[in-house]
DNA sequence: AATCGTCGTTCTT
DNA sequence: AAGAACGACGATT
C-alpha cells in the first residue's frame, strides 16, 4: 500500500562512483557516498513522479559540477523538514561557502551570532544528510586540523583536494575567500 | 596531553 | 518534563 509520505531512492553515477539519493516530494532528503550502507530506505524505485525526476536530474548535474571543482548552477530542492531550526541555520550557512574556500567551525558559529557554539556547529555538520552538495567538507578546525567527517575523512580530503584547498597550515588566511 | 567551558541533540529517568 | 550524557570545537594550563 502507498504511504502518505512516500520517498524514492535513485542512484547517481559519477566519476567518483555511484552515489545514492533519497527523495521526498519536497526535495532531496539524503545523499549517500558510493558503497555506503543504506538502511531504512525503500528499494530502488523505477517510477518516480516527474517533479522528482527533474529534481534528480538537477542533483546529477550539480553533483558532477562540484566533483569537477565547479560551482553548480542550480541545485536540487532540499527537504529539510525533519531538521531542527539550528541545523537548518547551519546548513544554510554552509551553502554560502563558495567552492574552493573554507571556514572554521567557530566562524560558522559566529556568523550565526552564537560565537560560543562551535561545538554545536560541528554536531550539526555531522547531521547533514546531504554531503558534498551541502558542503560540510569546507568546514575545518581552527589551527589547521581537518575536523571530522561523517562520510569518512578520506572523502573530506578528496573533496578538499579537488577544490584545490590546502590545509594543515594557515587556514585563516584562506578563509575569507 | 589533559581539562574545561559551551551549547544543541539525544538518551534516560 | 527535567536532567545527564555526548560530540566533526576551541581555549587554557
Amino acid at each position: 500500500m502507498r504511504s502518505k509520505n512516500p520517498i524514492w531512492r535513485r542512484s547517481v553515477s559519477t566519476a567518483a562512483g555511484e552515489f545514492t539519493a533519497v527523495f521526498s516530494a519536497a526535495g532531496l532528503r539524503e545523499l549517500h557516498f558510493p558503497g555506503e550502507k543504506i538502511l531504512r530506505s525503500p528499494p530502488d524505485s523505477q517510477p518516480v513522479p516527474p517533479a522528482v525526476a527533474k529534481n534528480c536530474l538537477r542533483l546529477e548535474t550539480s553533483l558532477k559540477a562540484i566533483l569537477s571543482g565547479r560551482e553548480p548552477k542550480q541545485r536540487p530542492h532540499l527537504d529539510w523538514s525533519r531538521a531542527t531550526p539550528f541545523q537548518q541555520s547551519v546548513w544554510r550557512e554552509l551553502l554560502a561557502i563558495p567552492c574552493g574556500s573554507v571556514r572554521t567551525y567557530g566562524q560558522i558559529a559566529s556568523a550565526l551570532a552564537k560565537p560560543l557554539a562551535a561545538r554545536a556547529v560541528g554536531t550539526a555538520c555531522g547531521a547533514n544528510p546531504v554531503p558534498v552538495l551541502v558542503p560540510c567538507h569546507r568546514v575545518l578546525a581552527i589551527g589547521g586540523g581537518l575536523g571530522g567527517f561523517s562520510g569518512g575523512l578520506d572523502w573530506k580530503r578528496k573533496l578538499l583536494t579537488l577544490e584545490r584547498v590546502t590545509w594543515g597550515g594557515a587556514i585563516l588566511a584562506n578563509s575569507r575567500d
